[in-house]
DNA sequence: CTGTTAGCGCGTTCAC
DNA sequence: GTGAACGCGCTAACAG
């Protein structure tokens, strides 16, 4: 049932305790300036009076608050939940505490809640990635504190970034996809401008695959959030035009998806076409056939942001930009060298 | 940088465009009382400073806020994200903000959780699961504002909840299985009490094997939040001491796992042993195998569940428990019938 | 150690 | 249509 009574102020146990409102906040809030005896008393009654402090009076009073916002696209797979996971601990055990919000990829969306953010007057924001709405931008840059912007990198962040190389990776990829030699690539990923660090990874390949080869990726391209069945749809379309010798993933879940699209076509894997997927996630280690995937540092990428970004918060410097290494873990999914 | 600048206030925008400040407030929040010509000036304005209005400062004089507070046990796995997805929908079209936070399955956190989110005077509260420490309990009983409970049912929740029912669906696996002529079955998971959703589908496949057939159910319980890895690890450990013919898993994440973990010893599915997952997630469409596994209504449940938050938010009545069906997707990896 | 005063930024109420 | 007071619940700064 919807319980009627007002919720219990700071006065209303001060006025039982018979003390001031005072010592109740002194109490409550764990600092000096109250006897032991009385302390322990306005604890115990607060704690059966139910009482809970209101935030949003505390905010005011004080003018800041402890309170982390986070902008995340999705909770979908394993990614943002390890980088969040890395932060959280470090922001808990320095009593702050987060708002986590998912935009589904639509800067829109991460404008409204950066707008929301704001209002609450955070210690800080952290965003994903590095393209925004200019109003984003231009809020974030007049906003009275740090923001961090995490899993990719900018040579011009709004504040401070944490993340990694996207383009790189891909170069990375592409340049162990040649010396395998594979001649032929293709790459499974999501709609264009969805995921634009899966874009620059695309990029990267195409530009390896360009100078040393002078040969096309192939791309497919499916908007769902779905990641075994979009890697399986991509590549089904993808198998029924030219073959190619390589396709690269988005990540291993998508690879997997796609490992299984190949089968079902009867092509056998890595002798009629190469799989390489992104971020090594947990489905790989079960894998009868190891996949050959690229690691990436998630959880050190939350605790090294969260920890850059309390630093700031604290007025300490920090590094403007922190890009963190990534490795290409070769598997039995791709030509053995 | 950390700018040093003051927020702008609301009285920053009134002295500016040369109002009073009840003008910008009525123009911002768009109500009467102001002439379309001011209007359109003071938002100009406002936009210009980049005024953010002050939510502590709102909360505190309006009494009241469109934040909804939610609790969910982890962000890993497609499971919460799904039923996440289907209730923001719901609150966004209704002009709600929502916070979550997770609790890795930790009472305590969950405790501490609600005590946060009550300072912020939420309209209402989402909690995973009917299983909360008596403090938790007292003290959202005694808050002025509805509660829901989600994934589980109880017959008697805080305030109401909207679930399914997790001992009859281990009960449905469980007489399916019996029906498929398996007599020693097993059942991989996580540590006791991790999931007490999880136990209870476990009970309930126990009472079944002993009502009908007398078996106990082995059962084999690893803690991580690797879904993969730990089904298969937990299998492996149930492998090596007598082998059952069925293997019944938290999810089928987990399940896939085990299947890896059968097919590493040699074991072929289905025929020297049988896999049952739960929740039939995006993995499965993928498998050539199709996976027995249970079907369970996510999307559905977060957007019923949300819906009937709403409606007690804004006083009406609904059923204090829903029930979602479920139901048994019979598929390759059991003997056929 | 304890209590009093003033004000955080905004919205309600009631004047004009 | 517009604006001036007052108060939301709490805490900093000061007094005793």
């Amino acid at each position: 049932m919807v319980k009627d009574s007002k919720p219990t102020k700071i006065e209303d146990v001060a006025a039982r305790a018979n003390v001031s409102i005072m010592s109740v906040s002194r109490a409550i809030r764990g600092v000096e300036g109250v006897s032991e005896k009385k302390r322990a008393e306005i604890l115990r009654l607060a704690r059966e009076m139910k009482y809970v402090p209101n935030s949003n009076a505390r905010s005011l009073a004080v003018a800041n608050s402890n309170l982390i916002g986070i902008s995340l696209p999705t909770f979908a797979g394993e990614v943002f939940a390890d980088i969040l996971n890395g932060m959280r601990k470090t922001f808990d055990s320095a009593g702050y505490s987060s708002v986590i919000d998912t935009t589904e990829y639509s800067p829109e969306a991460e404008l409204n809640w950066v707008r929301r953010l704001l209002s609450w007057q955070p210690a800080g924001i952290i965003l994903t990635g590095t393209d925004h709405t200019p109003e984003t931008q231009d809020l974030l840059r007049a906003a009275p504190i740090p923001v961090l912007e995490i899993w990719d990198q900018s040579e011009d962040p709004i504040d401070i970034c944490v993340g990694i190389d996207h383009f790189k990776a891909g170069q990375m990829i592409g340049e162990h996809a040649v010396a395998l030699g594979y001649a032929r690539p293709a790459f499974v990923s999501t709609a264009r401008g969805h995921d634009t660090r899966a874009d620059a990874r695309l990029e990267g390949v195409r530009e390896v695959f360009a100078r040393l080869k002078s040969a096309p990726v192939l791309s497919s391209r499916i908007a769902s959030d779905n990641n075994f069945a979009t890697g399986f749809q991509g590549t089904s379309e993808l198998l029924s035009g030219d073959v190619p010798d390589l396709i690269c993933y988005l990540n291993d879940h998508m690879a997997f998806g796609g490992m299984m699209s190949c089968q079902a076509k009867g092509l056998s894997v890595p002798d009629d076409i190469g799989i390489i997927g992104f971020n090594e996630l947990d489905l790989a280690s079960v894998l009868p056939m190891e996949l050959t995937t690229v690691r990436t540092l998630r959880k050190l990428m939350g605790i090294v942001g969260a920890r850059n970004l309390l630093a700031r918060i604290n007025g300490a410097k920090t590094d403007t930009c922190t890009v963190l290494p990534i490795e290409f873990v070769p598997g039995q999914t791709t030509r053995p060298q």
